[in-house]
DNA sequence: TAAATTTGACCCTG
DNA sequence: CAGGGTCAAATTTA
């Protein structure tokens, strides 16, 4: 990267931390008016578009929200959010106990893949990574969910998933997530191994297929602001992680704090991509 | 109708 | 035996 790239990133950091600023007077303004909002969020997702493609123009490091929308849509995948908390999830499930609970299922039958549970929860734990984030952001994945438990001492269920992909590919990659905190949310979400699957956009596509228009907006729709990255005030992130239980949270100190989420992981050769952006937040603070 | 979710049962570990 | 993780049938959703 240039020292001129550099420059720019740097001018558009602080711009977009000027935003932020704005915004916040602006929420605090008796006229503040939802026209207002509008117009600071397009600010918002021009920076981020714009730092996303002087990060990274040709090996397409964007921003996970644009790749997990753009994936979303090829996969066919509905945008359907994972109610990670389990209490909104009681409208839907019929109360007449529903699933398999009527049908007696017993005995040995065909669940064989106990035995390698031990071995492959060793082996994923071994790439485990710990994010916290205060609103339930996309990883840019593809989850199915398995399973949902109530967690001893805690509010909150916990939910398990798996890659979609699991059957198809073979891809071994689980995560759990967990609401830890009401008032701010926060969520825990814990990934277990990595993905082996090959679903990863090329986000030169992403550019290709959503030619610039003229409202840049349309890039980085974010469906919900709180999603947005760049709305999310450094007081409101608590970004702490932790790799196979040990804290990190010095090393994090040094990382944007306005970014959405923070990744770690000790074993650099099992990051992803997911990872890849981490490592670009920290580069952009060493200069 | 296929895919995703729900949820009680089942299995493993400590 | 308790707690946590996973399975898979039933159910819901798109």
């Amino acid at each position: 990267m240039s020292g001129d790239t550099k420059k720019a990133i740097e001018e558009l950091v602080r711009g977009r931390e000027l935003t932020n600023q704005l915004r916040d007077l602006l929420s605090k303004s008796a006229g503040y008016e939802s026209g207002s909002e509008d117009l600071v969020t397009k600010i918002c997702n021009t920076f981020a578009n714009s730092l996303s493609i002087l990060r990274n123009p040709n090996s397409g490091d964007y921003l996970e929200l644009e790749v997990c929308q753009k994936r979303r849509k090829e996969m066919g995948c509905d945008g359907r959010k994972p109610e990670d908390w389990g209490e909104i999830q009681s409208s839907k499930s019929s109360p007449s106990g529903s699933g398999s609970g009527s049908t007696p299922k017993d005995t040995k039958d065909g669940r064989g893949s106990y035995k390698s549970r031990k071995k492959g929860v060793a082996q994923a734990l071994e790439s485990s990574r710990k994010s916290i984030s205060s609103a339930l952001t996309d990883d840019g994945y593809a989850w199915r969910k398995y399973g949902q438990k109530q967690i001893l001492n805690s509010i909150h269920p916990r939910s398990y998933y798996r890659c979609t992909y699991r059957k198809e590919q073979g891809c071994l990659a689980t995560k759990q997530v967990q609401m830890i905190q009401d008032d701010p949310p926060k969520f825990e979400s814990i990934y277990l191994g990595h993905h082996t699957c090959k679903n990863t956009l090329d986000p030169s596509h992403f550019i290709l297929d959503h030619p610039i228009s003229d409202d840049p907006s349309t890039i980085l729709s974010f469906a919900n602001k709180q999603y947005n990255p760049f709305f999310l005030s450094p007081n409101q992130e608590s970004n702490e992680v932790t790799y196979n239980g040990s804290s990190s949270s010095d090393y994090l100190s040094t990382i944007d704090p306005s970014a959405e989420m923070s990744v770690l992981s000790a074993d650099q050769d099992v990051i992803s991509g997911f990872e890849d952006s981490v490592q670009d937040l920290d580069e952009l603070l060493e200069f």
